[in-house]
DNA sequence: CATAAAGGCTCCTCCAAGGGGAGAGTCAAG
DNA sequence: CTTGACTCTCCCCTTGGAGGAGCCTTTATG
């Protein structure tokens, strides 16, 4: 099966123009062109054009891309080592997306922001790197555990962090219902929750929590 | 207090060069400018390069930028409406990643990938343009009423999600680890989580939240 | 005070990654 | 065989800066 120039593009998203560019400068040699003239492209022409189109998500330069390609070609060591460049680009878009939350709730409160935490994310690559160190220390220090790079058990968290979303959305919404309507409602969400929590290797009792719970009172003017 | 050149070069990650650009296109005049023609920015115009920034890791041509920022003065607006976009760019990343971790799958099995799926998120183009500029007339018009949540947002449901649970998993940590030790922390712990709440539309007040634990207390017999 | 290093300015050229459009050939259907 | 949709090449244009030359300003130091 053979596409013309049109036809990929519709696949692909990518404008003719561009195809014609990749042609040029020998990015994406089409697989065949016929007597008319006319670029035709098959089957590896378009797992190759995705693999250009994974690196170009990343900004890196055509030429670079080009090398990228040329000097790998096992489809999947490709894909393996593109996908883990695209996650830690999607981490740097969450680092700017805290950074702009924060300065929401600055700009709310009316104080003046840090002005170094005011463009947190944005550095270059080096900068980059070192704040995604600080960020994984940040989390070890703040919430205990590693979320960076470790083998981290996926489904397991995600289960809990579905629980934990729908504990706290319940409490949300029993406190903003009224909780004198809802006590035994409150009271078979804790106690699910610490059942899960303790399904899930936190030997947490009741009164482990209730002390925690007492000790968060001390902060009541953080 | 007014910065130079390299200040703000240091502080944003942007290069001089890019400062000399902006000023020449209008798009970030410095405050000031010195006897002897150095350019001095405030923090006004740190502000207005934050905002600049956000809009940069949309893509969004610099003309057009330009164009946002002059007809839309309050800042909280123009972050809100950026938070928005950019949860839009994170979730178009994320489809990207899915399609990459599926063509993984039909790599690694041998088989042949359906030729439309092979590029879900990027032949999105189109309709990530359209979005733009619905976004714009949206801001043109107003932006009273952008606190309804009307649909779910699934990524930013997820991101609540970890966060909740990593927030329960560091308290847990804490009280194993013994509390007394880590006072700070656990005061950063819950700042942090109620910055976070904050951010994702629940007032919560560091009071309303002792009530909340307040409750609980009275369930330490579960 | 002199002097050097570091930082700043303008002006000019260059680059990547295409977009636009002209002018002309090609293909498929009626 | 004509028409409309596609395609080709060629050439110039645009965006968002980067690099460097040549010259001025500020600051630290002996």
């Amino acid at each position: 099966m053979l596409y013309t120039v049109k036809e990929v593009s519709n696949l692909s998203g990518t404008t003719i123009k561009t195809l014609h560019h990749y042609h040029k400068i020998g990015l994406l040699p089409p697989s065949e062109i016929s007597e008319a003239g006319y670029r035709l492209y098959g089957t590896k022409e378009l797992e190759r054009l995705q693999h250009i189109l994974f690196y170009r998500e990343l900004d890196l330069p055509l030429e670079q891309i080009k090398r990228l390609l040329e000097g790998e070609s096992d489809r999947l060591a490709v894909l393996a080592s593109q996908e883990e460049l695209l996650l830690r680009r999607k981490e740097r878009l969450e680092t700017v997306i805290r950074t702009l939350r924060q300065s929401k709730i600055y700009a709310r409160s009316g104080e003046t922001m840090n002005q170094r935490e005011m463009f947190k994310g944005f550095e270059n690559e080096e900068a980059w790197k070192e704040a995604l160190e600080e960020h994984n220390r940040h989390i070890r220090e703040n919430y205990g555990h590693e979320l960076g790079n470790d083998a981290i058990d996926v489904p397991e968290m995600n289960e809990q962090a579905a629980e934990a979303a729908a504990f706290m959305n319940g409490m949300a919404e029993a406190l903003r219902e009224g909780l004198k309507h809802r006590d035994d409602q409150v009271r078979e969400l804790v106690h699910n929750h610490l059942l899960f929590l303790n399904g899930h290797g936190h030997a947490l009792s009741a009164a482990d929590f209730a002390a925690q719970t007492e000790f968060f009172l001390k902060y009541k003017n953080l």
